[in-house]
RNA sequence: GGAAGUAUGGUGUAAUGGUAGCACAACAGAUUUUGGUUCUGUUUGUCGUGGUUCGAAUCCACGUACUUCUACCA
């Protein structure tokens, strides 16, 4: 009678990582009204990247298991770097990630907001007009183990501040002639209290507010406010963020108080949290370097499938589920961690199992001739798409006298657990015949020794549902395309970008002995792999033509591949997106 | 010389004072019309030294190592 009990397999219990934790407690708590409410806030000023997916995993993630929203919120407070030519692309990857935010925001929205606060701190003292120039003040901060000094303009009057903030948003003020910055501490341990600016003059138009604004706010002056005006309740962000928090919540208690919102300081309060980047073996993720590869033509663009960036996966055909289930593999903590490339692909491999149909593809092709098969002779044989999935039918395939099979599948001298074919050895084409190279003379050279032509004669009877269709042999099975019947494809095979496990590390170093303070494309040559992409023919089978661009495929027994966009019915190309696990060794 | 954060097998991550578990990787075997998938098994770990406690990966102290902080970037 307890066997019904164990048979119910217990609820699988995941247990929280400790954003969820405290999420969880704070809504025990009761804070801000029992509601969650996170945001994703890229720059618009590049391309998203894998990096970029975590953050949005679990932005949007955590919003959508406590019932809240996450609004996508453009940071757009430099009108130097931004475009909105990003803003369609950030949008698009994060919709191909499968989120969906509350509502599009930007910070420019609250630049009238963010302005009249500065013109309240000012009047209450806490922030004032400094007319040093950048050099002088960057002197005057002092280093981390010691302290600054304060600035002579830090106490002058109020109405003086005043005027020349007025003065900096006039377009007439030259930039870099005074910032505004906030009274705090010049001897603080933490660098972010040191006076830190709050607004600069640019003289530049906004890509969205246009001629409005002369001055423009710094990141730090606007994000917790943001938050706060918003209804954030979760600002999560990455680890190099920890030493800004006080300064977060600073801001957010400053924009409290002159707003008068009576609810006690530590409620109604956007919390920021900080969680480990990610690292992954073999990548580089800085966006300046990846510009450098885009321009000196390293890579073909922002989307090609060795960068790192969504748009590249994308093309290069790793799924959102896969990528998603990687994220959610590696977890959030507080430890900085490098990920390896074989875990990000096991993830991919297990998502594109399920989905990708099966197809032959001979990359390395050397003709097999079945030497007992008629000349003109075809026979057709129904293939299965997807063994995994039955769902997905099937479809029709053609055979004939002449293949194409891989190079690797013969070999004249094999090692003792060379299961393919040789002389003697018997192999099962799949979907077909089993056939048997003869001991002697099964294949034909040129004058330098290389293989042109193979011969095997078929078993009869040996196909699926014939009499000796179970014969027992100690070869493998071998995929092939008929010579009359296929088509021909590029192939765009692509191996790692980078030679060394941490790019990241490594050219960075490198540079730095080489006497340089910043990373060129000549240290970056130095670890990059020449060998990256190897484009090449192959013969497909024909159904191949009916594939459209980002389409999972497997060419059996070699890898996962998808057709690009710039492949055609005519003139296919296929992208790999990773191979299939080897267990094979010599 | 300061401050903040972090430390669990090769890698990543659980265990929230009470049996150190999971995944990837590696290795071995079974199944297989993909040397894929699936299944089974094996190997490998709490940074160090003290302390508190019946009991410590967990709490405390002191070390050590790594990360971050000195942009009119975000």
């Amino acid at each position: 009678m307890d066997k019904n009990m164990e048979a119910v397999a217990p609820e699988e219990k995941k247990s929280l990582n400790f954003i969820e934790q405290k999420i969880e407690a704070d809504l025990a708590e009761g804070k801000n009204g029992g509601k969650v409410q996170t945001r994703f806030p890229p720059e618009p000023n590049g391309y998203l990247h894998i990096g970029h997916a975590k953050a949005i995993a679990l932005d949007f993630g955590m919003a959508e298991k406590y019932g809240g929203v996450c609004n996508l919120r453009m940071d757009d407070t430099n009108p130097q770097k931004e475009d909105m030519e990003y803003v369609n692309a950030i949008k698009r990857d994060i919709e191909w990630l499968g989120f969906k935010w509350g509502n599009i925001l930007y910070a420019s929205d609250y630049f009238q907001q963010l302005w009249d606060l500065a013109v309240e701190l000012i009047k209450r003292g806490k922030a004032y007009v400094d007319e040093q120039t950048a050099e002088e003040i960057a002197a005057q901060k002092g280093t981390p183990t010691q302290p600054g000094q304060n600035s002579p303009y830090r106490d002058r009057p109020v109405e003086e501040s005043l005027k020349l903030f007025n003065e900096m948003n006039s377009g007439k003020m030259e930039p870099g002639k005074m910032v505004l910055r906030a009274k705090i501490d010049m001897a603080s341990d933490n660098m972010h209290f040191r006076d830190p600016i709050m607004y600069r003059v640019m003289n530049m138009p906004h890509w969205r507010t246009g001629n409005t604004w002369n001055a423009y706010p710094m990141y730090d002056y606007t994000h917790g406010q943001c938050d706060y005006w918003e209804g954030v309740t979760h600002s999560l962000c990455t680890l190099e963020f920890v030493s800004h928090r006080p300064l977060y919540d600073l801001f957010v208690d400053w924009a409290k108080e002159v707003a008068g919102d009576d609810k006690p300081m530590d409620d109604n309060r956007p919390r920021q949290t900080e969680f480990n980047k990610l690292n992954l073996t073999h990548i580089l993720l800085s966006k300046r370097n990846l510009l450098m590869l885009v321009n000196e033509g390293v890579v073909n663009g922002w989307d090609d499938p060795r960068m790192p960036t969504i748009s590249a996966f994308r093309r290069r055909g790793y799924s959102p589920e896969g990528i998603k289930a990687f994220i959610d593999k590696i977890g959030y903590t507080k430890f900085d961690a490098l990920n390896q490339m074989s875990l990000f692909e096991s993830a991919v491999r297990d998502d594109l199992n399920k989905r990708a149909q099966r197809v032959s593809a001979v990359l390395n092709p050397v003709k097999l001739v079945i030497t007992n098969f008629p000349e003109d002779a075809v026979e057709t044989y129904t293939a299965i798409n997807n063994p995994e999935n039955e769902a997905d039918g099937t479809h029709e395939i053609e055979f004939s006298r002449e293949l194409w099979i891989e190079r690797d599948d013969f070999m004249e001298d094999a090692p003792k657990k060379f299961f393919r074919l040789g002389p003697g050895k018997e192999v099962r084409l799949k979907n077909s015949y089993i056939v048997r190279c003869p001991e002697e003379n099964c294949c034909k050279k040129d004058a330098d020794g290389n293989i042109v032509e193979i011969y095997a004669e078929l078993i009869p009877e040996t196909k699926t549902g014939e009499a000796n269709c179970n014969m027992k042999i100690k070869g493998k099975t071998i995929h092939w395309v008929s010579c009359k019947h296929c088509v021909e494809a590029e192939v765009r095979n692509y191996d790692r970008l980078w030679m060394v496990e941490n790019p990241r590390d490594e050219v960075s170093n490198y540079s730095k002995e080489q006497g340089k303070n910043r990373i060129d494309i000549e240290d970056m040559r130095k670890f990059i792999n020449p060998e990256s992409l190897e484009i090449k023919k192959a013969y497909v089978e024909k159904w191949c033509t009916t594939k459209k661009p980002l389409d999972y495929l497997q060419f059996q027994r070699i890898g996962y591949y998808t057709p690009d966009y710039d492949s055609t019915p005519e003139h296919l190309i296929f992208n790999k997106t990773v191979g299939l696990k080897d267990n094979w060794k010599k």
